[in-house]
RNA sequence: GCGGGUGUGGUGGAACUGGUAGACGCGCCAGACUCAAAAUCUGGUGUCCCUAGGACGUGUCGGUUCGAGUCCGACCACCCGCACCA
């Protein structure tokens, strides 16, 4: 006879349960409120991280808890199964991307299933099954008739060996990752989305989220980036052509000191062409990728056109015209108006190329370097970096002794007034490239007609599905080198055309997703608009704050031109939002310096080793990563230690939004606890009066103060949840426990406290607080059962203790009636020995006391 | 480079809107049980001087306040994102 709590086989019989019953499975239900949950959900690479395990229960939590508030929950799940990865696996041991994606999900399923999530399996989805990119691929038609799909050309990273596009990643020091080769920048005509036409919408509906952290609110708002600036043109002493310009700095247009266009502007193209050196020069601009950090961190080159631009304010002054790999045409106007006193990009361009710098904001430093500047100074007048601050207008005209503020208008106004600028809005935000040249990804439904041009895919012949039979032997997109896919008939004149070979950016997938599980089985629609109505928005998305601008941003737009086409009745997709931090773990080397596994490790005392007593170097904690092999797989841990403890453990320590250390004492530490709240119950069981015993008419101090600490940890427990202060609620349930550990008394009061610590528990470890519930004698699944009540008079203090300090330094402590009034604290805390020698028999000065908090008895 | 964040004992963290810093864990120490060990249970545990008590203490420096982990300014360290990883 063991009474030893079977982890294993509790936690196995209660899913099944779960299961039997369908005790997770919802539909629209008018009676009640909804409250949708949903977790990021995952890319099947294959096996479940403990990332995941974070993310997925942290949403089962809410999703158990606001099930007990009496919400209609839905709680769903599916696979963001189209990506790259599955390309490598092809391209690396030969599997197809479907069958290692579908495997995959299979394990991954299982993974998911065993740790207890309470998620309706019935609505999952697979992004990559043609009866969900099916609806996106008639989506975007709407987009393409609307106006919101367009085509142009933009850049890509190029690798010239393989002839193939790369991703970012894919991009190491410049270098392509499989060849090595230098990378260039290529143009390529590419599908958009015109996000940039809902920027003001987005930036206007993101300021109002206020359930999503401030922080992802700030970083959209800034990547966004809208400004209040002026376009304007400025002249060329040798030339025709105009060179615009847009800055938001226009008050310091008196410091402009050159002009500098990005390499592939077509003035500068004009200007420059059989210049020597001048192809030599966009080369070196092209040899650096696409992505915004590359840019910004590159050396800044420039490249003098030996033409002179006009400032328009100041005629007589002529500014050099250079070309610089800093600078890109899909920004702006592809040309800047460098001011080095004031801008420290162009500070840095300045006194590499020797150009001049002049101030024109006057402020302490500049006072001191330059008396009186007239705009042909040659050095950077001994300055080492930008003044970027507010101050007043010098060497500047007629603007000279206004603020920057005044300036600025006054400059704009002028500007206006010559009819050669105007006062515009810009932002930041560029539209939303989606062609990408790969396999596995939903094909892009368009045909091109050498008669027709661009011909949408008839609706009837949606799904454009991917052929099965491809290869990737060669590096480059299978669909473009496929030998009957893409050759079709034109379906306006007949004539012989050929499909778009390039397929979606995944990030497409994952921006509607949220609407699918409304409705996954929908063959019609992506969803029907009432089941739309009822379920949305999202009230709690979960994931990390690496998707806090593109992936969040782009579900954002995508909920509003479905809005616009039609589809759905909702302007906003999250309205709560909560972002994870990562889960890190100690790195460990061996003597020879390769990464070893934590579980390759054995740590004695202060003694680490590996497997054959070789001693070991710890290295720092960081981010779980399969490079550095600091990685536990939470399969092994829920096999040694049950998903219970793993749940418990991934709550326990850090607060959610920060990074979580995973330690192997963290998680004996939480299986302990599992193993210990099961022997409470046990042990407890027999002395328990029946489930449902009458209340006794009194209660000594003791049963008092339980029931107190009970009814305490049932308000403090929901506070926590719905602040998503996980650990703190751990805490509380850990309190309670102990305090019925060491509690002798009454059966009513003692089951009451237990059948509050087991439904108080029961989001955090569900098999557990299933098992306990019916050792409690309960027939009803504790999933059913309603979160407990707290009565508020028991949560009252009669009498509080509070500290005293003289001078702000605590002297005693006393004790008082929760509502003694000030002579009374004044009479308690002046009787203090400890205080009486403080004072040093000086005068009272101040009395501070705050009701509850604090005494503060200010003397001398 | 630009944008966003984090920093509290040996350790993960707690501290409501400025009011007794260190809840709850982990670790460590001591005790109980045991032939012994493990497990379990009980107690202790910021540092220093150690005396009932005191001094110091929330990344660093400065400020506001009767009172600062909390507010303000400057700095340091580390982390995340930067548009084709998801």
């Amino acid at each position: 006879m063991s009474s030893r709590y079977n982890i294993k086989e509790t936690e196995k019989k209660w899913r099944r349960i779960w299961d039997e019953r369908e005790s997770f499975k919802v539909s629209e239900d008018s009676t009640k409120p909804k409250y949708y949950v949903l977790e990021m959900f995952p890319y099947p690479s294959g096996r479940i991280h403990v990332g995941h395990v974070r993310n997925y229960t942290l949403g089962d939590v809410v999703a158990r808890y606001r099930r007990a508030q009496g919400f209609n929950v839905i709680h769903p799940m599916g696979w963001d199964a189209f990506g790259l990865p599955a390309e490598n696996a092809a391209i690396e041991r030969g599997e197809h991307p479907d069958k290692w994606t579908h495997e995959n999900i299979d394990a991954m399923r299982a993974q998911l299933k065993s740790m207890g999530l309470s998620i309706d399996w019935s609505r999952e989805v697979t992004t990559c099954d043609a009866d969900y990119y099916r609806h996106e691929q008639k989506m975007f038609l709407d987009f393409y008739k609307k106006g919101i799909a367009y085509r142009r050309e933009s850049m890509v990273n190029w690798d010239p060996v393989d002839n193939t596009v790369l991703a970012n990643e894919q991009v190491i020091d410049g270098k392509g990752w499989r060849t090595g080769a230098p990378v260039e920048r290529r143009k390529l005509n590419q599908w958009f989305l015109k996000i940039t036409d809902y920027a003001d919408e987005l930036l206007e509906c993101v300021k109002k989220l206020d359930g999503w952290p401030e922080k992802v609110r700030i970083m959209q708002e800034n990547w966004i980036g809208k400004s209040q600036g002026v376009r304007f043109s400025f002249a060329l002493e040798d030339a025709s052509e105009k060179i615009e310009v847009y800055t938001t700095r226009h008050d310091t247009i008196f410091g402009v000191s050159f002009i500098v266009l990005a390499a592939d502007h077509p003035v500068a193209q004009k200007l420059c062409k059989g210049k020597p050196g001048f192809e030599d020069f966009v080369r070196k601009c092209q040899a650096t990728g696409t992505s915004e950090e590359a840019i910004e961190k590159a050396e800044k080159l420039g490249f003098d056109t030996g033409f002179k631009a006009i400032n328009p304010l100041r005629p007589k002054s002529k500014i050099p015209v250079l070309v610089a790999n800093y600078v890109l045409m899909d920004y702006g106007t592809g040309a800047v108006m460098g001011v080095p006193g004031h801008d420290q990009r162009d500070f840095e361009f300045a006194a590499k190329y020797k150009l001049p710098v002049l101030p024109v904001i006057s402020n302490e430093r500049s006072e001191e370097k330059s008396q009186d500047n007239q705009g042909d100074s040659s050095h950077t007048l001994g300055m080492t970096e930008a003044y970027t601050g507010d101050g007043i207008m010098i060497n500047s005209d007629f603007i000279n002794g206004m603020n920057v503020e005044e300036a600025k208008q006054a400059v704009a106004a002028k500007l206006v007034e010559m009819k050669i600028g105007t006062v515009t809005t810009q932002f930041r935000l560029r539209d939303w490239g989606i062609s990408r040249q790969r396999y596995w990804g939903c094909p892009i439904p368009i045909i091109y007609c050498d008669a027709c041009d661009i011909v949408p895919v008839p609706e009837k012949d949606l799904p454009v599905t991917l052929p099965q039979d491809v290869t990737f032997d060669k590096p480059g997109n299978p669909l473009e080198r496929h030998p009957t896919w893409k050759n079709v008939k034109c379906p306006k004149c007949g004539a012989a055309a050929r499909r778009e070979t390039d397929t979606f950016d995944t990030f497409f997938e994952s921006s509607w997703y949220q609407f699918r599980y409304c409705d996954p089985h929908n063959e019609k629609l992506p969803v029907a608009k009432d089941r739309a109505k009822y379920w949305m928005p999202v009230e709690q998305y979960i994931g990390g704050v690496e998707h806090a601008v593109l992936h969040l941003l782009y579900a954002r737009f995508f909920t509003k031109i479905m809005r616009d086409c039609g589809y759905v009745d909702c302007d906003e997709p999250f309205t709560g939002l909560f972002t994870q931090g990562m889960v890190t773990h100690a790195t460990y080397k061996d003597k020879d310096g390769k990464w070893l596994l934590p579980t390759d490790v054995i740590i004695d005392g202060d003694k680490v080793k590996d497997k054959n007593g070789n001693p070991v170097t710890v290295g720092r904690i960081e981010k779980m990563s399969k490079s550095k092999k600091n990685v536990v797989d939470p399969e092994d841990i829920m096999d040694t230690y049950g998903a219970d403890a793993a749940r418990l453990f991934i709550l326990s320590d850090s607060p959610p939004e920060r990074d979580l250390e995973w330690t192997e004492s963290g998680i004996e530490g939480a299986w302990r606890y599992v193993n210990r709240l099961h022997k409470i119950i046990l042990d407890a069981g027999n002395n328990l009066p029946a489930a449902g015993a009458a209340q006794p008419s009194n209660f000594d101090d003791k049963s008092l103060a339980l029931r107190r600490a009970a009814h305490k940890a049932v308000k403090g427990v929901a506070e926590d949840i719905e602040s998503f202060q996980m650990n703190k609620a751990v805490a509380k349930v850990r309190e309670l426990s102990n305090a019925i550990g060491t509690y002798e008394g009454d059966g009513w009061v003692l089951r009451e406290a237990l059948e509050v610590l087991v439904k108080l528990m029961n989001p955090m470890m569900p098999h557990l607080a299933e098992e306990l519930w019916q050792m409690l004698g309960h027939k009803t699944l504790l999933v059913d059962e309603a979160w407990p009540q707290f009565d508020a008079g028991l949560l009252t203090q009669e009498t509080v203790t509070i500290g005293v300090q003289v001078n702000g330094k605590l002297r005693a402590s006393i004790t008082l009636a929760a509502d003694a009034g000030e002579g009374e604290a004044r009479e308690a805390a002046l009787a203090q020995d400890n205080v009486v020698k403080f004072m040093e028999g000086k005068a009272v000065r101040k009395f501070i006391y705050v009701p509850g908090k604090i005494v503060n008895v200010v003397v001398g």
